[in-house]
DNA sequence: CGCCTGACGTTGC
DNA sequence: AGCAACGCCAGGC
């Protein structure tokens, strides 16, 4: 109940945190929220989250940089194609140079310094 | 009420 | 280094 919540909006926070032309994965903020075992549970909350617009989910991606959740994506617009609107270069929906584009949610901070 | 699935990650082999 | 199995937690059937 309030874990649901809990959880929905410390990922809906970090999400839109998230800044433009980076990505993170579900481990990342799953390790911030302080359930790094439950990196399902990331997905399954941003899958609630996804429905509002200031929820760029398509930011998120998995531990090895593809992009599993893509076929969740209704829009036209899919999630690579949007990263590429990033200027995130993304190739046979796995994200190109991650590991320089990973942005880690404890950079939050950081952000707003 | 119990089992299976799911946008993942880690550890073991 | 690559592949398989297990673990998490909640939702759906």
């Amino acid at each position: 109940m309030n874990t649901r919540l809990d959880f929905f909006d410390t990922v809906c926070k970090i999400v839109k945190h998230i800044p433009p032309g980076r990505v993170t994965t579900y481990g990342a903020v799953a390790h911030c929220l302080g359930a790094k075992g439950s990196a399902r549970m990331v997905g399954w909350a941003l899958n609630q989250a996804m429905h509002r617009p200031d929820i760029p989910a398509h930011r998120v991606v998995n531990r090895h940089g593809l992009l599993t959740g893509r076929h969740h994506f209704v829009g036209a617009l899919s999630m690579e194609q949007r990263l590429a609107e990033e200027n995130v270069q993304v190739h046979n929906n796995q994200v190109q140079e991650f590991d320089q584009l990973f942005w880690d949610p404890a950079q939050i901070g950081e952000q707003l310094e």
